[in-house]
DNA sequence: GTTGTATTTGTGTGCGTAAACAAAAATCTA
DNA sequence: TAGATTTTTGTTTACGCACACAAATACAAC
């Protein structure tokens, strides 16, 4: 077969003696159509190798797809759900001439009323998707309950709502993080000091997934030998710098064996500065790309970073519905990201590479 | 503006009171259109914020690009040179109806001969544009001269030959990742212990970029503090088990004090093997995400993977041909792609995410 | 004024597909 | 068997764009 030359219905219509509408027909299976005829068309396209031109097929159908995007808000360029966005919105442009557009919906993670109203500005546009960062359970839920009843399609990016109709998860599988991070950890402390997890949150946070981390942390330690180390938890509830630095001082003033920390979320840098004006020797692995992280990361007061492909978050949500619109695709349920171990070294690839 | 409609020519046209051939005119700087027309055409294109639409521009121009990529052999499916292919492949699948074919040529990296064979295949075809990862330095510069020639548009992958009309390099800052190779072997090896730089291959190898590893590797105890480490340098010309085997041998008699090896290409699971079998604690780090590598990395012989974003190589290879055909859009001269860390714990999203 | 030539502008067709519409063939009804 | 109805099939149009071609206008030389 010539792979140069493309193969068009009239190619398919004229070996099988037919007409282009008959052929069509056949592919779509619709209308009714003799049995001799759609054998004659279901063997030219078979034996013709014949695959109906997507871009034909698109500019024909005059489809349109709104795609909407419910995130946390991105305050400013380096922030990290300036990501995932900046993912959705290169794929959106791709995708552009097929008919899909798409729109940021962004809401506060302190204030789960900002949530439900944005979930209702969405519902009312009544759009064919929806890409969620489904960071309050109980709104989300209640969310993809009316998605649901009105058979609008979603997928969830960032965090997991396990059991949902969603059609797809794209994120990191947290567990499995939180034991990487304990294993960086673990090879640059020395082994008689104690490890803090250590949460910094406003507002509510996501439990279930946090309980992940914890069992995903300690697991490394218990599967290798270091069944014995002390790991403590600290969860301040506030991510501003006075307090978290009063609550820091408060608890390492008790807890004198630390020389390691986990910081659960992109919040590492705090413990970074914290150490930095204190001028204490303590090692920290935290999570996200974020501007001020790689600041700390750069200057040594954090170790490693580990960052969950956030603009691919972004990028695979989109594409999931486009493949969905545009080839009826279905996508794999769980899509999880690589987990990339970011140290000073190898830093600017990253931003470079997924800012170009 | 509404967003949701798209602006065609015949809204151009219809708005600045003119046919839709003017409007075509303008658009493509074609024939002579008066001024006062251009001018009414050039505000509406503005005004109405207009973009043509891909799909129907391709449709209708119906043009077929054929596109060669010259890669070492891939003799079997986890072998490295699979994975830009497959990069390619995918990319090639999703531009196929823009037009886009591609083909796919293989060289022996032991036979310049039939690197230089293939390219006369490929020249002969006249295809327009290649992918070429240009492992034999020499035949690669005779190889674009031809092409340069031909004004035929080629990307390297894997391998950069500076200086070069290549639309652009995409794939490892060398220097830099054994730089990144010596951060990782440094954080694990004990520091009374000497390092080893070890050299496998049969052939010719890419004597400059062997240099800018050295370089590199070195740079990073040089730069932090280790000057005084020893490293030696063993090259082994071939892969064959015995034959390494037999030269690590003689080596490690002599060299009692190494306890860390850096091995510059994906044959790091040699030294591993070789290690597992003397039962010697020595450390490994290499490079490349290839199956016997994974083994070798899960079961605790090599401690680090360097992978050198292989799919995305091929992927972005081919998208930087077609953002060139399509939208005559030109692309930065260096694209370094992330070097991901690979440790037994995050490989599996690696080997799992591209290969879906 | 006419004719000729150069310049500018408008119209029509095709790309490959989907779908509305029209026509033909097959089946049914009386 | 004519006419009505249903099933099957063929033809045409539209999607948005590029380009070939035709038409219209301008402008010169005679």
């Amino acid at each position: 077969m010539d792979t140069t030359k493309k193969i068009t219905i009239q190619d398919i219509a004229k070996h099988a003696n037919v007409s282009v509408g008959t052929v069509d027909r056949v592919i779509h299976k619709r209308g009714k159509v003799s049995s001799d005829k759609k054998e004659r068309i279901e063997d030219a396209i078979k034996k013709l190798n014949f695959n109906p031109n997507l871009l034909a097929r698109t500019l024909a159908l005059g489809k349109r797809f709104l795609v909407c995007a419910l995130l946390p808000t991105s305050p400013y360029p380096g922030h990290y759900w300036a990501l995932p966005k900046s993912g959705i919105e290169r794929a959106g442009a791709m995708y552009k001439d097929f008919g899909i557009a798409v729109e940021s919906y962004s809401y506060s993670l302190f204030d789960e009323a900002s949530f439900i109203e944005q979930t209702n500005l969405i519902l009312e546009l009544n759009p064919s998707g929806v890409i969620l960062a489904p960071r309050f359970l109980h709104e989300s839920l209640n969310f993809v309950e009316k998605l649901n009843e009105k058979g609008i399609p979603y997928v969830f990016i960032d965090t997991d709502i396990p059991a949902q109709k969603s059609l797809t998860y794209i994120g990191p599988d947290v567990e499995q993080s939180a034991y990487i991070a304990a294993r960086l950890l673990n090879s640059i402390v020395s082994a008689n000091g104690d490890i803090l997890i250590l949460n910094m949150f406003k507002g509510i946070e996501n439990a279930a997934a946090l309980k992940r981390m914890e069992s995903g942390f300690k697991k490394y330690f218990n599967e290798n030998g270091f069944d014995k180390k002390r790991i403590q938890i600290l969860t301040i509830n506030s991510t501003k710098k006075n307090i978290v630095f009063k609550e820091l001082t408060k608890f390492y003033i008790k807890n004198k064996g630390v020389n390691g920390v986990f910081v659960t979320n992109s919040k590492a840098f705090l413990a970074s500065e914290f150490h930095l004006t204190h001028d204490l020797d303590i090692r920290v692995v935290g999570y996200d790309l974020v501007a001020e992280n790689i600041d700390h990361l750069k200057s040594g007061g954090i170790d490693f970073i580990i960052s969950q492909s956030p603009v691919q978050q972004g990028l695979k949500g989109l594409q999931t519905l486009f493949e969905l619109f545009i080839y009826k695709t279905e996508s794999p349920k769980t899509q999880y990201v690589p987990l990339d171990i970011i140290i000073k070294e190898n830093v600017d690839f990253y931003v470079d590479f997924y800012s170009a």
